[in-house]
Parts: structure tokens; sequence; C-alpha cells
DNA sequence: CTTGACCTTCCAGTTACAGGAACCTTTATC
DNA sequence: GATAAAGGTTCCTGTAACTGGAAGGTCAAG
């Protein structure tokens, strides 16, 4: 099948299956004679793997490392579950971050009136500091 | 005062202080004889404006906005305060998000022996979906 | 045979900087 | 005064993960 019919099935865009080729995550597919890219199921397979595993905020080098272990019969699992670990943590700095910057601002918002007037704690919040 | 000492006033690096210029969110700096820039206590306090700006996770697009209603003596709160409840609520759908994906992954961790056995609840989820 | 929908490659743009090269100035030291 | 270290300058490249678009080949339908 060719690239859109890919991209349909594996949910990625045609464009970014091809970044993904030429960045390497993905082996390069093989060709039509005419040069058009053509999928297996097992293509399909992986891509919905790739597309699963971005939607849980991987990176496309994490990525890599989980398609590797994969397709490694050998693998330990333990591999596996540190890489996601190590992702877990990396999400729980953000929300943490996210949530000081978001309590800052909501207490800001608060006292702020919101009108014609340009009086504005918000403004001399990131004045003084 | 030279540029790493406003850097060092600033909390921004060097680095940094030349990219807001050249990027047009802070005005070209006045320069010595010799063409180094040159800051003054008010440009620092811009600096230090943009800092705290950019740790509340504000866009360099965004402070270039708060810069101009902060200078604006005829601004209404109203449109600082309308950045700000933006700018929370992008920061709301990221956490959302993040907590998402946290949820499911830790479910995936939960169901993962993490030993030698290439067997993995993870990789298996991945796959399927 | 033409039209439109695909496909291809390649280049630029996005965000917010960091790293580094090549080169000039200032300051401190000998 | 010579020199070396420290700091300044510009400019180019790289980062993450794509997206948009140009120029041009291909395929299926009417």
């Amino acid at each position: 099948m060719n690239i859109s019919k890919a991209a349909a099935l594996s949910g990625l865009t045609a464009k970014t299956i091809r970044y993904y080729e030429s960045s390497g995550l993905i082996a390069p597919a093989s060709r039509s004679a005419a040069g058009y890219r053509d999928y297996s199921e097992a293509d399909i397979h992986i891509l919905k793997f790739i597309h699963r595993a971005r939607d849980l905020g991987f990176s496309v080098k994490d990525c890599k490392a989980l398609l590797s272990l994969y397709h490694d019969r050998q693998r330990a699992s333990a591999d596996v579950k540190a890489i996601a670990e190590d992702h877990i943590n990396e999400i729980s700095h953000k929300i943490d971050a996210l949530q000081a910057m978001k309590g800052t601002l909501q207490t800001l918002v608060q006292k702020c009136h919101g009108d014609d007037r340009p009086d504005c704690p918000i403004l001399e919040d990131l004045s003084l500091k």
C-alpha cells in the first residue's frame, strides 16, 4: 500500500512517516517501480507502535530504543520498565513545574480586576521580582 | 555596564540577551566606543521583567505583548489579564495531557515485573493499540 | 488526452536558545 | 611595553519533531 494509506491506518501523517524514515527511526520502505514507498501490514504495525509511544510522550529517541527492545526476543523487561520509569519521572517534573506556574498565575489573575484601568498586579509582579 | 554584568543581574545569560535583541524582543542596547553593549539600570529592570515572565512560562511573543502593555500608561488591566488567562488555559491543557500519559504509564509499569524475562506488558500495550 | 489526486525530493520555518569559530578590546601582570 | 587572560563582537550550526510549500514525476478516471 502507498504512504497515504499507511498514514490513514497508522494514525500518522505521510509527512511524519517520511520524516521517521529520513531520521532513521524506521527502516527505508521498499519502493514500487515508480519509486513510490510501499508498506506492508508489518510496517503498519510498527508505525502504530510508534504512534502509540509518541502519544504517551516518549521521545523519538525513546521510540527507537523501545522498538529495538520490541524486536529483541532476548530482551529483559527490566530494560523496558526503566525507560518507562524515566519517562514517568520526566513527566512528573514537568507537571510539577506547570502546576507551580499555574498556581502563581492564578493568584495574580485573581488580584487583577481586569477592567479599563491601567492598575495591574500582574505587571507589578513581573516588574518587581 | 557590559553584557555579562547585565546577565548576572538579570538572571539571563549573555547569549540569551543578545538573542532577545536580535529577535526584536528588546531594543538594541547602546554601544561603547569599542562596540560593546552597554546596559543601564532601566535595561536591567526590563531584562528581569522578561526573566520573570519566562519563568512563568510565557512565550517570548507573550513577553513582547506584556512589555508593550507594561510601557503603555493607557493600558487596560483587562488586556493583561486576558493574556495571563489564556496562558493558564494552555498550562492546564498541558497538565491534563501529561497526567493522562502518566496515569497510563504508571498502570503499565505496575504490570511489568521488570526482570530478565522478555515478557513485557508495556511493549504489548504499545504493540496492540 | 487531460485533469486531479497522488507520489517524490528538497528547502525553509517553527521555539528559544546553546555551542563554537574567528576575531577584536580591555585589563592585569611581568 | 609586551603579553596573556578574560570578555566582547558577529555569524553559523544544531537542537526536537515535525509542517508547509515548491517543483516535478505518476496514476486512474472520464
